[in-house]
DNA sequence: TATGAATGAGGTTTCATTCAT
DNA sequence: AATGAATGAAACCTCATTCAT
């Protein structure tokens, strides 16, 4: 493991256990065995070390919904796919930590991110688009991006829910709902939506 | 305007212009006309303040969810009242910015207020629950408080894609694919869960 | 009860309660049911307040080292009184504070306590003279001051001693010690200052 | 010297010069030479480096009653020693101060110093008990602690005075009182007390 | 007399960043 | 490559004092 990826390893490190506001130079420096000085021979600044974890995050983000898509599988072995995915970001608390880090900082102002994130954004809408044209036969409606964007955030806003530990129900049940959302609710909505046109 | 009042809106405004970070206790003096020094003659720490804030957002939040289940009125009205109701909170940025700049606190450990969101998630969940009832006649089943949950946590999400401006939809759109999930979606979903039982 | 008067109970009560670093004039107004711009009515500054306060303490050792010297009485009786006194001393706890709180001052610089401390230790030294001629037939010899002062100073030492409660010794068997001096070693030793010369 | 003993020596200075109150970090690190960010380089805060101090002070106090008992001489030779000792303390200013300093720390409630206290003062009064033996052949009396605790106390508040330059008697005619103290009035007194019992 | 809002200097502390070694 | 001492700006907070009312 070469200095950068020792030091981004680290930071993740510092993130989700201390939280971002924690995640100072000397820390991240010292988690990776490092002096503060040196941490500066391979990143310009702090903000750059962020970008690089973001970067790393995303592209994970991205590959998980590419992996979705590119099962060529039987409808019901998709779904269980997009579940099990779904079911696995409740787990995965450094990534979702990282993620609201970063939301903390673009609304702190900081443009770079919000660039991309917006990208971000417009790729897994494109992936879940795709996913209700698979599943459910949706067409190319007006408010085909609304939709992709209400699933979207309904999972953020869950995942938030558990981070912040203000929803006392079980993920459990919690997943169970959203089976019957892809099981009987999303395809009778999605005809909703393709009659409106 | 005394000098509380005076102190909350111009946090209020600084946090809604430049962020959370950016609302240091110089700033929201300056905001405010005041000296520093003069914040301290009104409250004991800068916690306060945005504790004071934040009460005033969530009984806000409160004190509306309680407003649309006191109308009585036809199931017509109730719904015209909810859209209304979540349309205006795209549009109020300050609010909006003040509850994931707490939401980011509860992150870095703050248990204080992570008790009184747990407290208000449980109240919004439960008037979103009785909504739920009188609207579309959900019974008491297991699943209720899932789907609540996820019915907030979409609400959240959302707000939070347009506060990081990476949500391309126009509200216009996300609120019309709204009130299709409460015209037509919903009615057939929460028919789902009373039969799941 | 005027104004000034209530000032420096207050300030009694504040400096005894929390110490002399939580004396402050906010405080001191809270005590005395004041304003902290009525203080200003009544006292130039802060320290002015803190002067009065030494007065008062100092006229109050004052007196009671005046009042043994017009017992008239046997010696047995001046002993008696000695002893009574500085027992009583180690139990006026808001007045010793207080003294060590002007020491802390004039250590910090504070020249107009200095003089004021200076005349009243010259007076001390006065009385303990007084009394040692009285009791021991001290005559006037070269170090009589040196005596005296060592004397007020093991008093002022161990009553810090008590302050501080790092004396595990019973304020009974120091009582019991200094009587012992008073009865059986200051008249041996007071013969020996008398031989010195 | 390293950044420790720097700012020690710094701190050290600052204290006899202007007193406890002006050791500002600003000043240290000015009198250090340095920034006041870097004093936190070598200490966590404030007070860390008045308790290096002050430990630093005590293990000198006590270095020196050790000193003081393991010389294996002669009682002329003990008693020399005690007094050129105790003369020393008169000329200690810093140390003195920074002593009385914490004793004022003690008294607005600091109970870690407070235990330090305890702890050096059981020791030092262990240390004088030890040489009362020695000298005079003090037996193991009811009040062996209640007498070092006067001559502790003693010391103690004598010092005190000439740090308030409040005591107009010379060093000299102090330290003169002290010998015959310890030549004439301690063998005479330490008689009365094996004899109490 | 009395109030209490307001000031402003100065306190401790944090931390990204630089730089001599 | 690497160190870690050092910087300096900026954060929060305290408090004696002033002043319009």
């Amino acid at each position: 493991m070469d200095g950068k990826e020792k030091i981004l390893a680290a930071a993740r490190k510092v993130i989700s256990k201390h939280g971002s506001n924690r995640a100072t130079v000397r820390a991240i420096a010292e988690e990776a065995g490092l002096s503060t000085g040196a941490i500066y021979h391979y990143y310009k600044n702090k903000d750059d070390i962020l970008y690089d974890l973001l970067d790393d995050s995303l592209s994970d983000s991205t590959r998980i919904a590419k992996g979705i898509h590119q099962q060529e599988g039987t409808k019901t072995k998709i779904k269980l796919d997009v579940l099990q995915k779904t079911e696995e970001r409740f787990y995965k608390e450094a990534e979702n930590r990282l993620q609201y880090h970063f939301a903390h900082e673009i609304l702190l102002g900081n443009k770079d991110l919000q660039g991309k994130f917006q990208e971000k954004y417009k790729e897994w809408n494109l992936r879940i688009e795709e996913i209700l044209v698979n599943l459910y036969g949706l067409e190319d409606t007006r408010l085909n991006k609304a939709l992709t964007s209400w699933l979207l955030g309904a999972v953020d806003g869950v995942i938030l829910q558990h981070l912040l530990e203000v929803n006392e129900t079980s993920v459990d049940d919690m997943m169970e709902v959203f089976q019957l959302l892809l099981d009987k609710g999303l395809p009778q909505f999605v005809a909703v939506l393709n009659e409106e046109e």
